[in-house]
DNA sequence: CATCTGTTTCAAAAATTTCTGAAAGAAACG
DNA sequence: CGTTTCTTTCAGAAATTTTTGAAACAGATG
């Protein structure tokens, strides 16, 4: 039996080392550590757990835990389950690394270029006008105007891109992706 | 001539709007709010600003400006240039939009993709195998493994997509972008 | 080479984010 | 209902990130 321990523990270790790793990635998505980690757990034993395996798994508080479950829960990446004579609610993470980073793009868009969408529109819309300047001054606003311009057809375009590819049903990008990497070879 | 110092009023505040808002998305790029108002002052000015005007204007510390500014370098989104007759250094911001995400793409994915995805190997290599167990425990082995194969898969696809369409040279993805956002009329 | 101008560095301070733990809240059970 | 089990909340604590400002550095200038 001591080989099947080893083996367990290999796993444990390699689980660690992803809830780690993937938890180092939480800045890039705009998440805390801890959601990162727990989000790893799920998905890297695909086991559903309850709130106490999560905060003893990964030494935290249960406020910690109850709070990182609920943001991922409103990021749409896990979902909630129960076991048959159990009254516990037990957490699991989305299996599909597409559909999760779909949830993830889609989250982000709707929390940050959306917002900003928004806001661009007010400036342009509170920017002095051109046609009432003349000369330089003139110029100025022109160029001021064009960039705000720009700004805003790339939001709208990423937007839209990510309406297109990202959501929930389409699984566009995935075909894209494959496709376009299969391109260069 | 006070019709035109009102309007030079609303372009400051214009300004100063473009900047807030720009720096409120910094989360989203992983880099501080100070940084991402640097930036956002060179793009919507248009003009190319030293060390001490954009201290002024951000209201900021020059250890601060001057760190933010190296920042900005090291990203590709800024650079250098020099007034004739003036040892100061001025910098400014690439005006192209999609080129600017370009670099912002690549950055990120060489300081987040890249590590990750060698880790991820590391992890897979040291996990435990598969055809060493029986029964139960050899199916729990198979699925570990699946599961980080699927995020290495999803991982790679990710770093060449980037490199196909995010390379400095390509301007492969605005076109894409806006074609595929057509295609939905 | 002494001085003046401009830039970078970095330890300490400030601001912000994240986490804890105890208390309150909900829901199922008997 | 009263009790038990589980979940959420939130004020304060801890950890982390960002900013400051003064000193060190660099390199022109006369």
């Amino acid at each position: 039996m001591a080989k099947s321990a080893d083996q367990h523990d290999q796993l444990l270790e390699a689980q660690d080392r992803f809830i780690a790793s993937w938890g180092q990635m939480a800045g890039a998505w705009g998440i805390s550590r801890t959601m990162a980690e727990a989000h790893a757990l799920l998905y890297i034993t695909g086991h559903p757990m309850n709130t106490d395996e999560i905060m003893d798994r990964l030494q935290i508080s249960r406020g910690n835990a109850s709070m990182s479950i609920r943001a991922l829960l409103d990021w749409g990446i896990i979902s909630r389950t129960h076991k048959r004579g159990d009254r516990k609610e037990y957490f699991e993470a989305d299996q599909d690394v597409w559909s999760m980073f779909r949830s993830i793009v889609r989250e982000r868009i709707k929390r940050e270029v959306e917002p900003l969408l928004a806001t661009l529109y007010e400036i342009r819309d509170a920017s002095p006008a051109p046609d009432e300047a003349t000369g330089k001054d003139q110029k100025e606003l022109l160029a001021h105007q064009k960039r705000l311009e720009e700004m805003l057809s790339f939001m709208k375009t990423m937007e839209k891109l990510s309406q297109r590819f990202v959501s929930p049903s389409g699984s566009g990008l995935e075909l894209a992706a494959k496709l376009l990497t299969k391109l260069d070879k």
